[in-house]
DNA sequence: TGACGTCAAGATCCG
DNA sequence: CGGATCTTGACGTCA
């Protein structure tokens, strides 16, 4: 069983991706974009590695206009070396790879022109997919489409195009539920006369279950069945409602006891668990840690030391509440741990304990900085106790100072991204 | 024709 | 000038 997260990092440093318009696209400037974006991913992937998260999905922006005729370059060619250092980083490590092509990626239009860019991004997915030398494991998660005022006809008009795709498509190609049109049963449906994997969605199946009164395990249960032992470990996506947002907008956070439930209904632990979540690699670590078979207390502290100023700068009772919680070098209390820290960032801190997180973040570099830094960040402390700038702005400062002297506990620390 | 969702580019405004 | 805060863009469906 693998825990995952979805594109992006937060907090993570060099891993943020480019793009252009497309009115400036260009030979050149595809290439640059290209190798910023190969560099970021070489980025996530070794993050992945060191802290031993074995799902990930690729962004599909990681080549600029990948599937758009504007971008004619051979990028497969042109980068083929970088993209085999990175497949080989990922095979070594037996992490499992994925991608995910969005909701206006549709194979079922009734327009024929959108079926044709729907074909071209599936190629373009798979291109990414084989460049890395990934196996028929790694996924290309796609949605059924749209409706058109005909369900019956629509699902038949996705099963017929999905049988005009190369096998090197379909190879790769799994489908999932929908929050509005395509339920899991229906999605199950397309998957007994196509033999395609589905992808159960816990939320997208919340909000979308016709009248469905069975429980997600029976349907978990039911997908499983069209996962093939060539196409891997059963996947699911994992997601949680954000309490401020519209019905299906993904929370910020993973929930701990909301998870743990869910989890703990599974009937089996032979799957993969791809989360959906704004805070991205931070919930898959907390989940992996609330979830591991190995309850080695240095995973928590490792996990204390990122999250400490933030907490200390948002409830002064949770950090000392955690320092007293961690004393125990016997136990594992990974539960109550990230309850607390769940708890604390919900709080909002005073000007009095933000101010105490920056002076102790600012002890860091208190011993080495110029005197001109000095000056000019205690001036900013007093403008900022005046009201004058933010709290953003002071954590900017900060971090710059973090990364000029190069101070690894602050460059991995959550306060500057929390 | 605008809303939907997502992210970063691009534009604009402020001190 | 740097930094903060809008607005736009790229995609297709649906009301």
């Amino acid at each position: 069983m693998n825990l995952g997260y979805a594109c992006l990092t937060e907090g993570v440093m060099n891993t943020k991706y480019k793009t252009c318009r497309i009115k400036n696209v260009n030979y050149e400037k595809l290439a640059k974009l290209i190798s910023h974006n190969l560099w970021s991913l070489e980025n996530m992937i070794n993050y992945n590695i060191e802290n031993n998260i074995k799902l990930f999905r690729i962004t599909s922006d990681l080549i600029p206009f990948g599937s758009n005729p504007v971008n004619d370059m051979d990028w497969e060619d042109v980068f083929r070396d970088r993209f085999k250092i990175i497949g080989d980083n990922i095979s070594k490590s037996n992490m499992r790879v994925s991608m995910h092509p969005g909701q206006y990626t549709v194979l079922n239009s009734n327009t024929e022109d959108v079926v044709e860019r729907a074909i071209m991004d599936l190629e373009y997915h798979t291109k990414v997919l084989e460049a890395l030398g990934v196996g028929q494991e790694g996924k290309i998660v796609l949605h059924i489409g749209g409706v058109y005022g005909d369900k019956k006809a629509a699902m038949d008009r996705f099963i017929k195009n999905y049988k005009l795709l190369n096998e090197n498509i379909k190879k790769h190609l799994v489908i999932e539920n929908d929050d509005k049109s395509y339920s899991v049963k229906e999605v199950l449906k397309i998957s007994e006369i196509t033999n395609i994997p589905v992808i159960f969605d816990n939320l997208h199946h919340k909000l979308n279950k016709e009248s469905s009164q069975e429980n997600n395990s029976y349907w978990i249960n039911e997908c499983r069945n069209t996962w093939n032992k060539k196409d891997g470990t059963q996947k699911i996506h994992y997601s949680q409602q954000d309490p401020l947002k519209k019905a299906g907008s993904h929370s910020k956070t993973i929930e701990s006891k909301e998870f743990l439930k869910f989890f703990n209904e599974l009937e089996t632990n032979d799957i993969d668990i791809m989360l959906e979540v704004k805070d991205k690699n931070i919930s898959a670590i907390k989940c992996s840690n609330l979830i591991t078979e190995d309850k080695d207390i240095k995973k928590l502290e490792l996990e204390w030391s990122r999250y400490k100023y933030k907490i200390l700068e948002n409830d002064h009772k949770s950090y000392l509440d955690i320092r007293t919680l961690l004393k125990d070098k016997t136990k594992y209390p990974a539960i109550e741990f990230y309850g607390i820290i769940e708890y604390a960032l919900e709080s909002e801190g005073d000007k009095g304990s933000k101010t105490n997180a920056l002076m102790h973040v600012w002890g860091y570099f208190k011993k080495q900085v110029t005197e001109k830094e000095k000056v000019s960040f205690m001036k900013k402390v007093y403008d900022f106790e005046k009201d004058k700038i933010n709290i953003n702005r002071m954590k900017n400062i900060l971090f710059k100072l973090a990364e000029k002297y190069n101070e690894k506990y602050l460059l991995n620390s959550y306060y500057f991204w929390l």
